[in-house]
DNA sequence: CTAGGGTTAG
């Protein structure tokens, strides 16, 4: 830059510079201190507009260079409106790909579409650029039927629209369709490569398909392709998630360098599989290595302590989080909540929440509202309900939650008046629904949904399970799978229903540790947690299952985790 | 001067 100042200078002052080359220089100058990664777009700007009628290589290297500037914002899509308004430019196909990736970046799927016509209007609509921009633009907003068109139309698909499609399905968790688009590739004649695997890897993660995740690994190493620092985190991601957390480390002891979120990864995965001391050693080590925490990274350290009741451990993290200059997200404050709640200081974190510098969100409520089941906290119990109930006075979670605590205390006339308030605003429960993984094909079950081919086969299995529970001298749990029960049982059966399903189908057929992904509305309730006790013991084998928050590993009989409540 | 990738609280 101090260079470049300098040149800028003389080009300033050199009065025989003919206008054109003037320009030319200036358009030199703008799209170094744009684009380069030492350059400077505030100076980018200033010569900018010193430019009378910039040409569209300046416009393009101005909308580039906002829209790789960290704190992504609208300037790059403002830019664009006055490159049309000016008039004295029209956007070629550079243009229209940089655009779209800044409406992607900020998911601004509106301006997207109308750059979507331009591109029409100007002819730019069979440029491969700009064809994986507005398939990418789609994906990146979550309009993956959209996305599917788009992909659809482009008659030459290579490695990087397969590439985006499969990324699309697989960011938010349509993971079958992405592992079907990665075979349907194959059969393409298109060779994967590391982008590609990532998000393959990333959807074996999603649905926690660790026989497939494991032939993914193998098939990277059998092609040659190359293990990167990226790829590297989504596979240790991908065997943390899969209950591997062996596995996991054996990645990442593997790496040759590891950034923060590696490190990040690493450290939320002994998190979530209840290893303290290995996530805050880890943790420890990676400030001596001298790589900079982020905010996930210490979400991962708040959620460690958590997991295990290390209070004051997670109020130093607190603090230092602070002193490194990290502002705590929702989901720091959320942590911390847990954290207090689990340790039986529910006074605390009921004023740690009315200090927040924001306004909680639901998630804040129901931890807390959880946080007070004990009868001593019961008198805060309406007013973190109003607040619920105000904030998602649609949300069925909410009301079922209410109504499961209402009875927890035998205040009946409240659970029905919860039943009233659900029908007047017309909320439907949102089935649970459980996951597994076997041969390769991950199969959902849905509360209420008979349609898996194999249904009197696992109806076989689960009044075996059933059976056994019983002689183990545990009542057997409620489930609409073996009896008719009226709508309001069903809603109170969601949770053993979908889980038992998956664990019965899973025992039909698999060797390998059946990890059970809850997906929504569901958690690890106590009864489950003693019904797969007693089904690991009475079958011999080891169940991995994951609730929403973290695993539990069992082996005849016993659960490994060291959880803390 | 062009397009695709990883971690996140209950």
């Amino acid at each position: 830059m101090k260079t470049l100042r300098q040149i800028h200078v003389r080009v300033l002052r050199n009065p025989t510079l003919c206008s054109s080359t003037y320009t030319f220089s200036l358009s030199k100058i703008l799209s170094f201190c744009a684009l380069s990664p030492h350059g400077d777009i505030r100076y980018a700007r200033r010569v900018f507009d010193a430019i009378p009628q910039p040409n569209v290589f300046s416009w393009n290297s101005m909308i580039r260079g906002f829209s790789q500037v960290q704190n992504q914002s609208r300037e790059p899509i403002a830019l664009y409106k006055n490159m049309l308004f000016s008039g004295f430019a029209n956007p070629n196909s550079f243009t229209v790909t940089f655009v779209l990736k800044a409406c992607s970046k900020i998911s601004a799927l509106r301006e997207g579409q109308q750059i979507q016509s331009h591109a029409y209007k100007y002819g730019l609509d069979s440029s491969p650029f700009v064809q994986t921009g507005l398939l990418n633009l789609y994906a990146k907003c979550e309009e993956i039927s959209s996305a599917r068109v788009v992909f659809g139309d482009i008659p030459d698909k290579n490695l990087i629209v397969w590439s985006a499609m499969i990324s699309g399905y697989s960011r938010i968790g349509m993971v079958n369709e992405a592992l079907g688009l990665f075979r349907e590739m194959q059969e393409a004649g298109i060779s994967p490569d590391e982008v590609t695997m990532v998000s393959v890897i990333s959807a074996c993660a999603k649905a926690g398909a660790l026989d497939l995740g494991r032939w993914v690994h193998s098939f990277v190493d059998r092609k040659g392709i190359r293990t990167d620092l990226v790829l590297s985190t989504a596979l240790i991601d991908m065997y943390a998630k899969c209950g591997l957390i062996g596995k996991a480390k054996e990645v990442f002891d593997e790496m040759l360098e590891r950034d923060t979120m590696a490190w990040s990864t690493m450290i939320v995965g002994f998190a979530t599989h209840g290893l303290v001391d290995d996530a805050l050693k880890l943790f420890s080590w990676m400030l001596a290595s001298k790589v900079k925490p982020n905010h996930v990274t210490f979400l991962g350290a708040l959620l460690a302590c958590a997991h295990s009741g290390l209070v004051g451990d997670g109020q130093r993290f607190w603090l230092a989080m602070h002193d490194l200059g990290i502002q705590p997200l929702m989901e720091h404050y959320g942590c911390m909540v847990d954290l207090l709640c689990r340790a039986g200081l529910f006074e605390e974190a009921y004023s740690f929440v009315s200090r927040m510098p924001f306004p909680p969100n639901a998630i804040i409520w129901r931890t807390l509202l959880i946080g007070c089941k004990k009868k001593e906290f019961q008198d805060k119990e309406e007013l973190i309900a109003d607040h619920l109930l105000q904030l998602e006075p649609l949300n069925a979670e909410n009301y079922v939650l209410l109504s499961n605590i209402y009875a927890l205390r035998s205040q009946w006339d409240k659970v029905s008046s919860m039943r009233k308030k659900m029908k007047e605003n017309g909320i439907k429960v949102f089935p649970g629904c459980s996951s597994i993984e076997i041969d390769g094909f991950v199969h959902d079950f849905v509360v209420g949904d008979e349609s898996h081919p194999e249904i009197k086969h696992i109806r076989v299995v689960l009044k075996d399970i059933s059976e056994r529970v019983r002689l183990s001298g545990h009542l057997p749990w409620t489930s609409s799978v073996l009896h008719d029960v009226d709508e309001e049982e069903k809603e109170s059966a969601l949770c053993e229903h979908s889980e038992r399903l998956a664990i019965a189908f899973g025992l039909l057929k698999t060797s390998a540790p059946v990890v059970i992904r809850v997906v929504k509305n569901l958690r690890f309730c106590a009864d489950c947690h003693e019904v797969t006790k007693i089904v690991s013991k009475e079958y011999g084998r080891e169940i991995i299952v994951r609730d929403r928050v973290r695993f539990h590993r069992f082996v005849g009989g016993n659960c490994s985790c060291n959880d803390f409540w």
